[in-house]
RNA sequence: GGUGCGGUAGUUCAGCUGGUUAGAAUGCCGCCCUGUCACGGCGGAGGUCGAGGGUUCGAGUCCCUUCCGCACCGCCA
């Protein structure tokens, strides 16, 4: 037997205990003849001493311990002399009779601590000695509760967790596939799943009629803190629902989350908001309502007053800044150059101060005193406030502006990590069109219900009335993070032909890719609807992080790679012809 | 594909307008220390300044190219 407890169990309660521990060496602090070592698990830390009086055997192998040696410590619990509070066996020590060294280890190129002197570059590479610190034991301890509460509520509402292929098809709409060659079928390949869409609304059609699933999903994109090629989601997906059913479903089981896992209640239902308002009052589909700050149109309000950069603007937006009046010169021009960055891509910046002395304004030459005050009171500012305008194309300004907002939220502070503010999203359009290709896309997936009252549009062939028809998804949006998204499906496979007809598909192109959903829908599908949560987001959030990359054992970095193992790599030759694949490169 | 920041000791960083032998902290090694727990004290080792090229009497510092990391934009049905 390795050990008798844990390195976080031992209590006052357990002195004049015989024990046997086994950890890693965390420090040996060297008092002259007295020597300690504080020996680590992931249940916590115990501290051994050896003095002396022990044999010079014992004390010998204490003093030849290095940091992460793997140790197995035999020894009596004892009370000590000065405990230490900020342990939860500081109360206890092991007096050493006996320590064996199961391993060594090269000494670790990054100190094992919750604030690790080691970079994020290094710590990758020894991700498996990263996992050792405590921030990532608890992040996993954490995705791991979510994932139980998650299979919890669901079972107990009656969803079957039901698993789907990972070698698929591949159906070039949206994301990028991942792509992987057969070798029984030359020059064929699979593709990993975006998401398990298909295959869960063929349940629906089976009479599964509440499936959810904990999945891995893969998509070829660029990464972002928030975005892994790989990635989880909490996939789900119900029949004989409306809107309604799912919205209630999952609120429910978000709000027994914040409850069991943050020990969060929310007795109110959570706010709604149309992607019209949202794009409106917060220049996002995913608005951080964690504060106010909201965007108004001001475009009437302030044109025809001569100012010819407002008067030829399609949109003039402004949001009241709380007690910034005092912002001081060199902050607005800094804040302006904040704006014209090409990633934000205003072209400048009108500002509004409003002090004790009245209001002071970037448009003073255009505007009377008393329009600059109209103005300001039209934003919702009030006295001391700092309101900032931006003007342009209405789309980018509004994305912009809403950029300025977050960015002026988080300088005040109002984006606390700890506050927790859900929003569900509602009634996105159905169809974006991109003038490159000069056709429509599926904003959501090409699955989505068009809303019931949108019907005749359509079936409308003017780009005029497809662009205004509305789908019946909603996304869930947490402390403006995307973080769930869904919709009512297509169950009628004639509504699906027009879907693929209007995405500009071929009656052959869409039989092709997606006839066995066309076809599956021939025999009885009922209404059905459905969710998917990006689980990562989800935990991260729970946990207060903005990067996913901490619940997730072992990540890939900004290029897609894996540093530890070094992967993507090359294969070999043998490897390639049995595929087929012509080198394209010498091998490494 | 683009923008920004960064790459100097095992690690995290400092290094000014180019100028002697490139520093600090921490880690590592050695010695001392009986109540430490971020222990303390003394001493020591440790550097292709990401790589390549250029300018210069002289480059960690300036210029060009390139590689790598992080954040963001595009992209992410």
């Amino acid at each position: 037997m390795y050990r008798t407890h844990t390195c976080g169990e031992l209590r006052l309660e357990n002195k004049g205990a015989q024990v046997t521990l086994a950890g890693w060496v965390q420090r040996v602090r060297k008092m002259g003849s007295l020597s300690f070592v504080d020996l680590r698990d992931r249940y916590g830390i115990t501290q051994l001493v050896a003095s002396d009086n022990d044999s010079k055997e014992l004390n010998d192998i204490v003093a030849s311990l290095g940091r992460e040696y793997v140790i197995q410590a035999m020894g009596v619990v004892a009370e000590r002399q000065s405990k230490n509070p900020k342990l939860a066996t500081g109360d206890v020590e092991i007096i050493l009779s006996q320590v064996k060294i199961l391993n060594k280890s090269v000494t670790p190129p990054f100190t094992i601590e919750d604030n690790s002197d080691g970079g994020e570059d290094i710590r990758a590479q020894y991700r498996y000695l990263d996992l050792r610190r405590n921030p990532l034991r608890k992040a996993l301890e954490l995705r791991h509760k979510m994932g139980i509460e998650t299979r919890k509520y669901l079972s107990s509402k009656g969803f079957l967790e039901i698993e789907t292929p990972f070698l698929i098809k591949s159906t070039p709409e949206g994301a990028r596939d991942f792509v992987v060659p057969s070798r029984m079928n030359p020059g064929e390949f699979y593709a990993l799943p975006q998401s398990p869409q298909t295959f869960k609304q063929l349940l629906m059609v089976a009479g599964y009629d509440r499936y959810f699933q904990i999945v891995r999903c893969f998509r070829d994109e660029d990464l972002r803190a928030d975005r892994q090629p790989e990635f989880t989601q909490i996939d789900c997906e119900m029949s004989f629902v409306e809107r309604e059913d799912i919205l209630q479903m999952f609120e429910g089981m978000i709000k027994h989350m914040f409850k069991v896992i943050l020990g969060k209640e929310f007795n109110e239902p959570f706010p709604r908001m149309s992607y019209a308002d949202a794009m409106e009052y917060y220049g996002s589909d995913k608005p951080d309502i964690r504060f106010g700050m909201k965007m108004h149109t001001i475009t009437s309000l302030v044109q025809g007053a001569g100012f010819s950069v407002f008067d030829n603007a399609q949109y003039v937006g402004a949001i009241a800044v709380p007690d910034c009046a005092n912002y001081s010169r060199k902050q607005l021009d800094a804040l302006t150059e904040w704006v014209k960055r090409p990633q934000i891509g205003a072209a400048g910046l009108v500002y509004i101060k409003w002090g004790a002395d009245g209001v002071k304004s970037s448009v003073d030459k255009f505007f009377s005193p008393e329009k600059v005050l109209e103005i300001a009171k039209a934003v919702e500012a009030k006295e001391g406030d700092l309101v900032l305008i931006l003007c342009g194309a209405k789309k980018k300004m509004q994305t912009a502006l809403g950029a300025l907002r977050l960015e002026m939220g988080a300088r005040l502070g109002y984006r606390d990590n700890s506050v927790y503010a859900p929003l569900w999203v509602y009634d996105f359009p159905l169809l974006e069109w991109d003038d490159e290709t000069n056709r429509f896309y599926a904003m959501h997936h090409p699955f989505t219900a068009p809303k019931p009252e949108d019907l005749d549009k359509f079936y409308s062939n003017r780009k005029e009335d497809l662009e205004q028809v509305n789908a019946n998804a909603y996304d869930f949006v947490l402390n403006g993070t995307e973080v769930g998204g869904g919709s009512i499906r297509i169950h009628d496979s004639q509504v699906q032909e027009r879907m693929f007809e209007v995405l500009g598909m071929s009656k052959e192109d869409a039989e092709y890719r997606f006839g066995f959903i066309i076809n599956a829908f021939k025999f009885g599908a009922p209404p059905h609807g459905g969710l998917a949560f990006g689980f990562d987001r989800f935990c991260a959030l729970f946990g207060g992080q903005e990067t996913i990359r901490d619940y997730i054992a072992f990540p890939k970095n900004n290029q897609g790679r894996d540093v530890m193992l070094d992967a993507p790599s090359r294969i070999d030759d043998v490897q390639m012809d049995e595929l087929f694949i012509k080198s394209v490169a010498p091998a490494k």
